[in-house]
DNA sequence: GTTAGCAGCGTTTTT
DNA sequence: CGCTGCTAAC
């Protein structure tokens, strides 16, 4: 029988109404009591539509975990009948978190508080053969998906030129976001372009079928598809879902707007949480309109609005309205704030950004020991938004010669690494054997003998007689198609997988040493250890990690479906960092200090959003900067260079517009001090001058040639400083870069100390570290030893 | 079949 | 500039 029949059968069926009850008792509703106005109202309107309209920092959270435990408090509903969705799985966690604080236990058994995607994968597995899947379906990340567009185009014999992977993906990508199956693509984006486009889509999603797997935009849309085809299924879960909630709502896109309307449409208890001036994801087909047409789609919809700012002093918070009502078409929102002054945005020019990130790192070093005239601030509590993540670079570089400690936010992610990819692709074939996918990627690593021809007759067996591609191997094996020596390994893999399948299976033997019996036994361990590039020990010990993380599963599989969908990398890593982030990354998040560098035309508004989307692509990229303004409580910092490296050519750059939109009486125009001091500090008269912008007072490029930074540069470049003149040691420190070691100097590293130069490699110096050991260090991260000496840390 | 070396391309933002 | 992906030589 199939368990989803009534009654429902939700994990937490039992979870007890008393539990709140008894707390009700005790103390009447504490939570309640420190609502403001707008937020109780907020929480108390249970029944029926609700759009609350949450400014930035308005204690929006805090209300959508009240109402939470309100319906749980006044027994509405239980746990496990409340739909709550987020956007990303942080937001999930620290609503859980708080729900369970407020209720003052834990409140394990909301199970259907999550992301989209991983609500839906949770409905799809239930009812994969709807959509003609079977319940263990993979999910493809972007790599595969391209991996697999690449062949459907090259099968066609289409030129991969004028149609790559990446834009086809993207193509679809959008449809998906518009739920659109391939026989619904409107013939409109069907020009004779797109009609290739279209039949492509459509043979995409049949071999997913056969691969029995999805990738991002499948979840949702075969959800959709579910709950319009089968009245059944989609009346079960309304009746289910007795209240519903969603976080972030103006980053709907039309597919989640479906999914949300279709199991909201029976009862109405819908409460929708957005700032149509934080939607900054149109570009993944977030729909504004979705939050705009809310009260049109449920008639007799509360709107409430939360203006009171918890979060930023009235100098940000002005200087963010005055950013953001440039945009045209807002619901429109007052933000305002009892606290206190504070200081103005700051605003400040480089001459180029290498000296951004040095004089931020300054900067962050100052605060952290309050020399700046305010209290300390930590490292923990500062942060650096970026508008697109190469510019992190500069930032890393920097911080690493002054060993300032960094983590970066979304970075690099763990689970994109190769290795760990490689790893799970080897846990994905003993999990699924006729993961064809996964068997592509590891057949041939560690090397097997097994090239193009090899390989490509294992897929033309296995497609001829409808086998997967390890079957296809076997046959192929057993019909002697398989050259000598390739033979012999690839039959050692196949047995190999047959066997960790069969363990996988086993009840009583451990997932954990499985792992590492299959990374063994496959050779993909021995591969590194035998790799004697300098990356190899680093990919060791994340393999390491990998096996560690599996400790908080209890199969492969779990674990496999964790990571298909929470691609975040969540090392709680106790020592103070400054945190570096993109602004999207940032949104939610908040910062007593922040550093918004890179506010240059071009970049930030970015030209490409601009070229694609034009008006609308530049409203978004203002919406962004309000997000970024709004994420410092105390200070906020706002940089621009006149000069970057672009595609390492340089670049000539000018300030951003949205510098113009700053209202001049929030903002403090800083004079760059010291000695490199910035280019463009003649700039900052213009900008205070009060007869309008700095627009008409932006400095031309002759003014920027006799700048003073112009001038340092070309003096700089005429002395080559090898021969060190001691007495400007800061000069010298930056200098550094340039100069040549040969082996057998003693260097020193902010970082790992003394050591003497053992190799060299291009710009890459191998070092012998008194007290760390042997590394591989890019030149520019050493100083000679004896300058280092006379400079005190 | 594997490896090294070069050409060409790209950088928004992500579940 | 740095990466991917293709081609030419081992």
């Amino acid at each position: 029988m199939n368990p989803w029949d009534e009654p429902d059968p939700f994990e937490t069926a039992a979870a007890p109404v008393p539990l709140s009850q008894r707390a009700m008792a005790a103390r009447p509703a504490p939570y309640l009591d420190d609502l403001n106005p707008a937020q109780r109202a907020a929480v108390e309107a249970l029944d029926g539509p609700v759009l609350m309209l949450a400014g930035a920092g308005t204690g929006k959270t805090k209300a959508l975990t009240a109402r939470i435990v309100h319906l749980l408090s006044t027994g509405r509903a239980r746990p496990n009948e409340i739909l709550a969705v987020t956007f990303t799985n942080k937001a999930a966690r620290e609503m859980k978190l708080r729900v369970g604080r407020m209720l003052g236990e834990v409140a394990e058994g909301m199970p259907w508080m999550g992301t989209f995607h991983s609500l839906s994968v949770k409905i799809l597995r239930r009812h994969a053969e709807l959509v003609g899947l079977k319940p263990n379906f993979t999910i493809l990340d972007t790599d595969d998906q391209l991996r697999l567009l690449k062949q459907l185009i090259q099968a066609r014999n289409i030129d991969d030129k004028r149609w790559p992977a990446r834009m086809l993906a993207g193509l679809i990508d959008g449809w998906k976001n518009r739920a659109l199956t391939p026989a619904s693509v409107p013939s409109s984006d069907g020009s004779a372009y797109n009609n290739v486009g279209t039949e492509l889509y459509a043979e995409y999603q049949d071999r997913l079928r056969t691969l029995n797997a999805t990738d991002f935009g499948d979840l949702l849309l075969h959800c959709v598809q579910i709950f319009k085809t089968h009245p059944d299924v989609l009346a079960q879960y309304q009746r289910w879902f007795r209240y519903i909630l969603v976080d972030e709502y103006q980053d709907t896109n039309v597919c989640q707007y479906l999914w949300l309307r279709l199991l909201a449409q029976a009862h109405h208890n819908i409460c929708c949480v957005g700032d149509d001036d934080q939607s900054i994801y149109g570009w993944r087909g977030a729909e504004v309109g979705n939050i705009l047409r809310f009260e049109k789609d449920f008639p007799g919809a509360q709107v409430i609005r939360l203006e009171q700012n918890y979060r930023s002093t009235p100098h940000i918070l002005a200087a963010a309205s005055g950013v953001i009502s440039a945009n045209a078409g807002r619901l429109g929102k007052t933000l305002w704030t009892e606290a206190r002054e504070g200081e103005k945005v700051r605003l400040i020019g480089h001459w180029d950004g290498e000296e951004e990130a040095r004089w931020i790192g300054e900067e962050i070093e100052a605060i952290q020991r309050g020399t700046r005239g305010w209290a300390p601030v930590g490292l923990d509590d500062q942060a650096i938004l970026v508008r697109a993540s190469h510019q992190m670079r500069a930032f890393e570089d920097r911080f690493l010669t002054i060993g300032l400690p960094y983590r970066v936010i979304g970075g690099p992610r763990f689970y994109e690494r190769a290795e760990i990819r490689d790893a799970m692709a080897y846990f994905r074939l003993a999990v699924s054997p006729e993961d064809d996918l996964a068997f592509e990627r590891v057949v041939n690593l560690p090397k097997r003998g097994l090239g193009d021809k090899a390989q490509a007759d294992i897929q033309r067996e296995a497609r001829s007689n409808g086998l997967s591609l390890l079957d296809g191997a076997r046959s192929l094996l057993a019909a002697g198609g398989i050259g000598g020596k390739g033979a012999n390994q690839l039959r050692a893999f196949c047995d190999g997988v047959e066997r960790w399948h069969h363990a996988t299976r086993q009840d009583g033997q451990s997932h954990i040493e499985l792992a590492e019996v299959i990374l063994d036994e496959s050779g993909y361990t021995g591969m590194w250890q035998n790799d004697k590039t300098p990356e190899a020990p680093g990919r060791l010990d994340n393999l390491k990690e990998l096996v560690k993380a599996l400790e908080q599963f209890d199969s492969l599989q779990g674990f496999l479906e964790h990571v298909s969908l929470i691609m975040d990398n969540e090392n709680e890593e106790a020592a103070e960092k400054v945190s570096i982030m993109t602004l999207h990354a940032a949104k939610g998040l908040e910062f007593p200090v922040v550093f918004l560098p890179g506010w240059e035309d071009g970049l930030f508004p970015s030209q490409r959003s601009m070229d694609e989307s034009g008006l609308k692509g530049l409203e978004e990229e203002r919406r962004l900067a309000y997000v970024g303004i709004t994420r410092a409580e105390r200070l906020a910092t706002v940089s621009f260079a006149s000069n970057r490296r672009v595609y390492g050519q340089w670049q000539s750059q000018m300030p951003s517009r949205f510098i113009d939109e700053l209202p001049q009486a929030h903002v403090e125009v800083l004079t760059p001090p010291g000695l490199m001091g910035g280019g463009y500090g003649a700039a900052a008269p213009g900008f205070g001058s009060g007869h309008g912008s700095a627009l008409e007072e932006r400095v031309s490029k002759a003014d920027v040639y006799n700048s003073p930074g112009w001038r340092r540069l070309q003096e700089r470049q005429g002395m080559r400083p090898v021969s060190q003149p001691r007495e400007a040691k800061n000069v010298v420190i930056d200098l550094t870069a340039d100069s040549a070691y040969s082996v057998g100097d003693r260097v020193f590293h902010t970082k790992f100390g003394y050591g003497k130069v053992t190799a060299i490699e291009g710009d890459k110096l191998d070092i012998r570290f008194d007290k760390t050991g042997d590394k591989k260090i890019v030149a520019r991260f050493v100083m000679p030893a004896d300058l280092a000496d006379e400079i005190p840390f």
